[in-house]
RNA sequence: CGGGGCGUAGCGUAGCCCGGUUAUCGCGCCUGCUUUGGGAGCAGGAGGUCGCAAGUUCGAAUCUUGCCGCCCCGACCA
């Protein structure tokens, strides 16, 4: 009996839903709004974090870890971005519970144990590493300084949805100070192509590189490099940020440095960040009416190999068989999982891998044994076929290759096909009905964003960093532009 | 915080309007036999403070009142 899931044409927001569920990604925790990340799910968050943190320390920057309290005093000293926090902050205001005598056996708080201040738990580190970083900097000799954090944080969102947004998530965030502003500049440059390389190389995810406006800008920042990619639904989704600080929290901290020439001056500041985000990205971007689709790059493990027999003799026989195969597989690198639980039938198997998104699927019964071939199955295009027993590992090898080209390929033409021109309101309006990124020209103000936004949905997903030079009319108010934006209905 | 809806087994639900034996069905779970190349079949079984509290009544999942919790749509947002 089949169980499928719902069709993403028909309802995507359940389709997403039964996808994270089913591929036991993750699931809604008793705590509003947060969320448990299951072990497959985990699993495949940490082969990002590998790879992600791999690029960093390419790029020079090293880990460490800063607090999650955060003193609320410290927090409001750079105001931007305290006043673009604080309606979604998490606050400590006791350090002890007690008993409650009308209640036994319950706990209430106990107003003794008042804090002299608050402690705002973390929506972003900025003001605690800043706080930090005011100690470590006297001299240019002390910089540049380039960390990196893998932590949580919190934000109080109203309305959740798993991985897209929760109350609290994981993420990376990285801090660096340097002595000019251009070094600063390359530096956040430096990263959002980072991310780009990553989202693009390992998740199959094309990205559109390019600046924020001023109203999605990040509070305290004076420019935000973004990478936005677009979802099968037609929708935008901001992938990873990276952000040119100026001298915004070098003020608000008070850090200076000495420079060769001994003049004192404000250090230059980025900060960077993706999160358990692009975990929704990657089901989104992928996935079809059968379930999650990893690229093979991303995979807990790249091969299932399911068994097929009747009999506990038979079984040994096509376990053994398989067993050699996996250690040929492993021999090249490729992570194998062997299934050979006999609480599940083959056509069981089969249904849950699927569901999983693993990239290639093995089975063996016994008459690949007698004919010695090997059944193969892709996930990206539910493609099966018989290989030669003996040249199984090149195979496998070349098929899962072709699997990570294939599905960032298909992205970029669905990306592609989803992408056009608006060049007056009306098509503009009708297009961004269709979905996927509009192209049109915008005079640059905030009062327009505004109002394009209120009147169709649509943000600025970004000023692209390609962005060609050509004289224009802004779609909404006719003054003149440079330059084409791209709008969409974003997550 | 505004507008709408829902709370019945691990999950999804019927029953409620019009009160009446042992609370319905499906999935899942357990046992046994037969099965195993696309989510197996049959037989048996376990599992329930019907969200909580009070009230009306001979009798409440069902009616009344209060409370609690959750979901959806807005506003906010990576």
């Amino acid at each position: 009996m089949a169980k499928g899931l719902t069709s993403r044409k028909e309802d995507y927001s359940k389709w997403y839903n039964e996808i994270v569920e089913r591929a036991d990604l993750a699931e809604h925790s008793a705590v509003r709004g947060c969320m448990v990340i299951k072990p497959y799910g985990y699993a495949i968050w940490e082969k990002m974090q590998k790879e992600l943190d791999r690029m960093f320390k390419e790029t020079g920057h090293s880990n460490a870890y800063f607090p999650l309290f955060v003193p609320k005093s410290l927090f409001e000293a750079e105001e931007k971005n305290a006043e673009g926090f604080a309606k979604e902050c998490a606050v400590v205001t006791h350090y002890r519970l007690k008993n409650d005598e009308e209640n036994p056996g319950k706990l209430k708080v106990d107003e003794k144990a008042k804090l002299e201040e608050e402690l705002v738990v973390r929506p972003t580190s900025e003001a605690i590493i800043w706080n930090t970083y005011k100690g470590w900097i006297q001299s240019y000799r002390d910089l540049p300084i380039l960390v990196n954090q893998w932590a949580n944080v919190v934000r109080w969102e109203m309305r959740t949805r798993l991985f897209l947004r929760t109350a609290e998530f994981l993420w990376q965030e990285g801090h660096t100070a340097h002595a000019t502003k251009e070094e600063a500049i390359e530096e956040a440059e430096q990263m959002m192509r980072v991310y780009t390389e990553f989202a693009e190389k390992f998740m199959g995810m094309p990205v559109i590189q390019g600046l924020k406006s001023e109203s999605e800008r990040f509070a305290g920042a004076v420019e935000t490099y973004c990478i936005e990619a677009l979802m099968q639904d037609g929708k935008a989704l901001q992938a990873g940020t990276s952000h040119f600080l100026g001298q915004n929290f070098a003020k608000a901290f008070d850090v200076k440095y000495t420079a060769q020439d001994g003049k004192l001056d404000h250090v230059w500041a980025t900060s960077w960040g993706v999160s358990t985000r692009l975990m929704g990205a990657l089901i989104m971007t992928h996935s079809d009416d059968k379930g999650l689709v990893l690229p093979p790059r991303l995979a807990p493990f790249e091969v299932a190999m399911v068994p097929i027999y009747k009999g506990e003799e038979q079984r040994q026989e096509v376990v053994s068989h398989l067993s050699e195969i996996k250690k040929e597989l492993e021999a090249k690198g490729i992570s194998v999982k062997l299934d050979d639980r006999d609480t599940h039938k083959p056509g069981w198997k089969f249904a849950e891998y699927e569901l999983k998104g693993v990239p290639l699927r093995i089975a063996m019964g016994m008459r690949d044994i007698e004919k010695g071939s090997v059944e193969v199955a892709r996930r990206d295009t539910l493609e099966k076929k018989f290989y030669d027993r003996q040249d199984i590992a090149n195979k496998v090898d070349h098929l899962l290759e072709n699997i990570q080209d294939n599905l960032y390929r298909k992205a970029i033409d669905f990306r592609e096909e989803n992408s056009h021109t608006a060049n007056d309101y009306t098509e503009f309006k009708q297009l961004i009905k269709e979905g996927g990124f509009v192209y049109a020209h915008w005079d640059g103000t905030a009062e327009t964003e505004e109002k394009i936004k209120q009147e169709t949905k649509a943000t600025i997903r970004c000023i692209p960093l390609d962005q060609k030079q050509e004289a224009g009319k802004c779609i909404c108010s006719g003054e003149p532009s440079q330059g084409r934006v791209i709008f969409a209905k974003a997550y």
